[in-house]
DNA sequence: CAGTGGTCTAGACCACTGT
DNA sequence: CAGTGGTCTAGACCACTGA
């Protein structure tokens, strides 16, 4: 543990007893506080700064933000986004398969045409009603023995637990579409409904793909919600 | 100009003329080189990183990226957004007028109900073509005289220049909805078009919410792409 | 004017990589 | 082991805010 990391949890827990827009100690104190350099100390607010946690104002001080801002950063995850909004995910793995990739798969896992993949559909539930079809490609070389594994849970708690593997970043695309007769009878929605079709991809800190995939969500029943940076 | 923005220039510069995955040189010669300390040289860096310019490896060195990765993390803006793909942004006004702020504008906006709005439905066009239709409402005591502004062009560009205004961060929610009988109209769209519904809030520095719409966006012609981190 | 956050420095030491 | 990026420090000075 880093003193900066530790400065950062102290930092919190004394930033969950404020309120909104409530003002922070100056640098210079909070750093002795705290026992730590101003430097370290700048570092730690300045990532709580990106989080939304905390905002600055040169000349002033530093303020403790709305809580409703902070949140909803991280999605990517579908067992974790349906804990976040209180139901219950479910999984039913529909197809699992060794598999060549082509095309598009290859080009977003950037391995060669052919090279060795597993792939992998499932219908996600919430709340045991379903929400999502999903269909996931990943390089086999990187995953041995995944298709062997419980793949009714989170997959990317399989990757960490199992394979030490973390991602550092998400690409997506995000279209609205019709649903097809087959997407109709796995969602189970009526005759006219609009799909949302996430693709995403995601790296690892060194920017090699790990995983992608396509997720297609009920239109009724799911929206997408994220911030972003406009620094500079 | 900061010696650590003129450093990030210079990296860029130097960036630009290197190829994907390419080493470039270690910290303590680059700050030399680029006449700063190593520490300040490290704050560039680190923006890249975060701006997926470059990645770094602990214990083997800093690596320039695949131009690939980098691109996409703003959008809100129309007229950019259609920029980077290559269309002419267009404008229709289709209605303006001021309004009394209520329910879920309110909210939003973090103003109480009742409070002067400014409130601006326009068509968006690319290439000519329906691309979008937006409604867009602003607090009016923050932009006086708004309404008779040259609401053709691209409305941030409008805030920054005559108010001001610099956005710092936005909260979008995407859901794909069914066009009703008027978006089908207004969009040229057929019969049974899936729309891409986007509601976003723009913030200023200080956590201020300055602006929030709806955009609706033709489904067979526009997709959202975006890049998230997931730093710790 | 005093008080705040923002920038910058030179140097020390730590943690990880590959030979 | 030598070489890399990662962390941390103490202190100086700048730029902005508001009384």
């Amino acid at each position: 543990m880093t003193k900066t990391r530790k400065a950062r949890e102290e930092l919190l827990e004394r930033i969950k007893t404020m309120k909104a827009n409530e003002l922070l100690p100056r640098e210079r104190d909070l750093a002795l506080e705290l026992g730590i350099s101003r430097s370290g100390l700048r570092q730690a607010l300045s990532e709580l700064e990106n989080e939304r946690v905390i905002y600055r104002v040169r000349g002033k001080g530093t303020y403790v933000s709305d809580k409703q801002i902070s949140k909803r950063t991280f999605i990517t995850s579908f067992t974790r986004d349906m804990t976040e909004r209180g139901l219950v995910a479910g999984t039913r793995v529909l197809h699992r398969a060794q598999a060549l990739a082509s095309g598009e798969v290859a080009q977003d896992l950037d391995v060669p045409e052919g090279t060795l993949i597993y792939s992998l559909q499932r219908l996600r539930l919430a709340d045991g009603e379903p929400m999502c079809i999903e269909h996931v490609q990943l390089p086999a070389e990187l995953f041995p023995e995944l298709l062997r594994q419980d793949l009714d849970t989170s997959l990317y708690d399989i990757l960490q637990s199992r394979y030490g593997i973390e991602i550092a970043f998400t690409r997506q695309t995000i279209r609205a579409v019709v649903a097809t007769a087959e997407q109709r009878r796995l969602l189970a929605t009526g005759r006219t409904a609009a799909l949302l079709e996430v693709t995403r991809i995601n790296f690892d800190a060194r920017h090699r793909p790990i995983e992608r995939g396509v997720s297609i969500y009920r239109g009724d029943r799911y929206d997408f919600t994220f911030n972003t940076n406009h620094q500079n």
